[in-house]
DNA sequence: ATGTCTTTGTGAACGCGTGCACAAAGATGG
DNA sequence: CCATCTTTGTGCACGCGTTCACAAAGACAT
């Protein structure tokens, strides 16, 4: 997911020495911990007392095998024979993944997007508080977005260092984004989840996760293409069987069907949908 | 990550067969694609004729050898001693992609989530289109947002199937997610992006995809954790013993119950904080 | 206590993804 | 045409993540 990687994605090494020692958590793990923090927080809710790897790992949607390996670099919170108190988990997991401390967030870019976070209940009810909504926008500043007056970025830095803010959520529109990722971090800001659809360059140390939601649909449209491709395609149809066995002749061979323009033509942009590709946000 | 989620992700095998025979592109060579196609097309925009494979990753912002193995895996694209033709790589990513098509989706619960979709320019901009909004509360019925009329979940079934949608969105709240998600599939939906904190589940040859924003914070906290506790250089300690690794941080309030049956058997120490989850969603 | 049953925790094998490093391919200049 | 330079495409090795399968550990009944 995720990735992220993501997915599993873009974590720079940071701090150069590698996680493998001591301690370490795979990111694969950490990444699952919020899911397992979920299920076992609803079983919470209903009182139940213990759950085994394998309910657990169903409530989840994981594998119980990979569950239990995750848990195990936790320590050893099971009992084997019963399974794991549930209470006693949500705290390990919690005190793990570090809410049991307060995290302060500044949102900075609040259009639809902003807007929306700033009411996600998912946020509050896991230890963030949203110290500030920040937008550069006159006639956005001073509007009251869930309960709080969204501020002038002039403020960003002051607000930052007098609220300890140290994680900061980008959902301005891309191009504002590499700016506004500038200011956090000069300001203090260790830890960005950026929304815009941009590469976002930041220094050793800074932590960047990215969202962004016209890549997930994008990657379900491929998923889907093949889908629809495995009844009947009308393009792309020499494949299977083959590509495995003898490939490196013919060049061509990848190129099955390309249409009649093959070279980028004086065909302005190449789209049939005559679509414009813009980053439009917001 | 994940995402990569996704990510990094939740590649449920889906369909059985494993993607890899026949053309069969990574599924983290599929994820980046979008990225490609995003710097292609703003170095189209600016009329770049030919780009390097050193550049684009540099704009994508991944690895160039990374870059260049994932474009191997679509054809050989590019021109040794130049790089890749633009334009032609945004049509193939494109074509790979299914974009070159039209992909009609609904969005199903329009609350704050729903409405920063609706107007998410980063959609219509790819060849998706918002066949219809719908929604389970006649006080949202019936507004007008982004320019489409919200209709009622009663219809979904019909708009699917005339519409011939085949990807969904799902925006409700988590308690929903699972029905909607049922009725969804069982009107002819194969793809599904889920923004509700709930797992779904799905028949066979359907894909779904989550994204979860309070996952992104939590994952982004616990490296913050980590960063601010580096200070103490903490070599291993094959578990316990230092629980309470309190950071010199803010006080912070959300503390809560203390289940006393949490202390499982042999774990010495207790838990003296406890936190209330709750699943809010907007 | 002892035996049986359940479930954890983990060693080991496997597969995927990543990145290095280099040969091949083509451009370019003389 | 040959030499040189640039950049692609990829073989290979390595490390991470996943999964299997099972021994160890504890609960529970007798």
């Amino acid at each position: 997911m995720a990735t992220g990687r993501s997915t599993q994605h873009n974590p720079n090494p940071a701090a150069g020495t590698r996680r493998s020692r001591g301690r370490g958590i795979p990111d694969a793990t950490v990444a699952r911990l919020p899911l397992y923090l979920r299920a076992l927080t609803a079983l919470s809710e209903r009182s139940v007392p213990t759950v085994s790897s394998e309910e657990l790992a169903a409530a989840a949607g994981v594998n119980s095998a990979k569950l239990r390996k995750d848990f195990s670099y936790l320590g050893s919170y099971g009992t084997r024979g019963v399974g794991y108190d549930v209470e006693y988990l949500v705290y390990q997991i919690s005190r793990e993944l570090g809410l049991t401390q307060d995290w302060p967030v500044v949102i900075v870019g609040i259009g639809n997007l902003g807007h929306a976070l700033a009411n996600y209940g998912g946020f509050a009810s896991r230890g963030f508080r949203v110290a500030a909504l920040l937008d550069a926008d006159p006639a956005i500043t001073g509007n009251v977005v869930a309960g709080l007056p969204v501020r002038h970025t002039d403020e960003m830095e002051e607000i930052i260092r007098s609220e300890r803010v140290s994680i900061g959520v980008i959902t301005t529109p891309p191009g504002a984004a590499q700016q506004v990722c500038d200011r956090l971090v000069a300001a203090g800001v260790t830890s960005i989840l950026n929304f815009a659809p941009t590469v976002l360059n930041v220094p050793d140390g800074v932590d960047v996760r990215k969202v962004d939601l016209s890549i997930e649909l994008q990657i379900l449209a491929f998923h889907e293409q093949r889908k629809a491709g495995d009844e009947y395609r009308d393009d792309d149809g020499p494949t299977e069987a083959d590509a495995d066995a003898e490939v490196p002749s013919a060049p061509a061979a990848a190129v099955v069907s390309t249409p009649e323009r093959a070279v980028a033509p004086g065909h302005g942009h190449g789209h049939e949908q005559g679509q414009e590709y813009e980053e439009a946000a917001g």
